[in-house]
DNA sequence: TACCCCGAGA
């Protein structure tokens, strides 16, 4: 097989999903040029293999291949989140590509994904000037987004709107995104408005954002109404409006798994189990908890705690334990939920028992907590505990 | 051969 067909092949696998298949291509070449190791290193880069990206990176510096500005913008997506952006920009400098437009988006993103790397992104956003494209803008907004600057990221999204730049739907869905996190209702509306008008209304992401915006911003009705219209909806689409409506209309999530025609996933009976716990519904619970051992679900921490919380709700305080009990990695919420568990069934004396054991365990207590416990003594009549408890909370939180 | 998007819990 010639050096091309191997690279095409590899480069086909990879859009498929089988990586694995396209490094065992990759391992058989005698020889491979900048392309083939650069397909290669994108393919685990775009399928999150972060680690093995750089793998390759360096065993194509170590056999002295040079790297172009394809393999530094690829090399660059493995940079996400971690470090290592600085060191890719230094290399991109050293071989005179770092203004090249990928490039220097990709440098942008990398810069941005990381919480002290903002400043490093914005400056080069800015001298980007004209040559800013979609990505570049996308990567900032989305950068700001990530580490709790939302509004500074919408003031950006209000350029675009402005110098009227073309919209691309990973900037509105970012956008969108930053809306519901800040419960914007109103921009979020005006940014559904343009998405339309702009012919983006139809995109999968830009619609999945908008129905968890409008879930998030408690206009259930409105998602609901939106996801009934959209001609195409994914697992995310299911997921959202699920567990949208499992926190304000428990019922409508129930009858929303019915209708579901995917199979469902961990998060959709997260969703589920806490719209039991809505309704107190311990029969559907029961069958939601079966379902999850069924599918292997059970080590996971979100469901686990759902299913502590539903069991609660649903009065069965011995089930609740029993989950809890199994549980082999416990967070915050766990203890919460099992705290305000025994508190809603009257149990307070073991509510505050379980309070010293978590305390014991280091894991140090938040304002949710002393609600709970200090609700579980009001109810069970323990004056002075709450008193103590109410002292605890002062001098802790 | 390349950069940017959407989902859950007390």
């Amino acid at each position: 097989m010639s050096l091309k067909h191997a690279t095409t092949l590899i480069k086909s696998l990879c859009a498929r999903g089988v990586v694995r298949h396209a490094r065992a291509v990759f391992d058989e070449m005698p020889d491979r040029d900048v392309v083939a190791w650069t397909a290669m290193l994108s393919g685990y880069a775009s399928s999150g293999c972060h680690r093995e990206a750089l793998d390759v990176f360096r065993r194509m510096l170590a056999a002295g291949v040079v790297p172009n500005e394809f393999t530094l913008s690829s090399v660059l997506t493995a940079c996400r989140g971690g470090g290592g952006a600085a060191l890719i920009h230094a290399v991109a400098v050293m071989r005179g590509v770092d203004h090249m437009p990928y490039v220097v988006n990709a440098l942008i993103d990398a810069y941005a994904s990381h919480g002290d790397g903002l400043v490093d992104a914005r400056r080069l956003f800015e001298a980007l000037g004209g040559r800013r494209t979609a990505a570049s803008w996308t990567s900032m907004i989305a950068g700001y987004v990530r580490w709790g600057q939302e509004n500074t990221g919408l003031q950006l999204f209000q350029n675009i709107i402005q110098d009227d730049v073309e919209l691309s739907p990973f900037t509105c869905s970012i956008a969108i995104h930053a809306c519901a996190s800040v419960g914007n209702l109103c921009f979020g509306q005006q940014i559904h408005v343009l998405s339309i008008r702009k012919a983006l209304g139809v995109n999968l992401a830009v619609a999945n954002s908008l129905v968890d915006m409008y879930c998030i911003c408690e206009s259930i009705l409105e998602a609901r109404r939106l996801f009934d219209e959209m001609p195409e909806r994914n697992l995310v689409t299911w997921n959202t409006i699920i567990a949208g409506s499992s926190r304000c209309d428990p019922l409508m999530a129930m009858q929303l798994l019915v209708d579901m025609n995917l199979e469902p996933n961990c998060l959709t009976l997260t969703s589920i189990t806490s719209a039991c716990a809505g309704l107190a519904a311990l029969r559907c619970g029961q069958q939601v908890h079966g379902a999850v051992l069924r599918r292997n679900y059970g080590d996971d921490l979100k469901i686990s705690n759902a299913l502590v919380d539903m069991y609660s709700k649903c009065g069965s305080i011995s089930n609740a334990k029993k989950v809890f009990n199994m549980m082999n990695c416990k967070d915050i919420v766990s203890w919460t939920s099992m705290i305000g568990g025994y508190g809603m069934n009257g149990c307070a004396n073991e509510a505050i028992e379980l309070f010293n054991s978590m305390v014991h365990a280091g894991v140090h207590p938040d304002h949710v907590v002393f609600m709970g416990l200090i609700s579980a003594c009001s109810h069970a009549g323990l004056v002075d505990e709450g008193w103590n408890l109410l002292r605890d909370a002062e001098r802790s939180l």
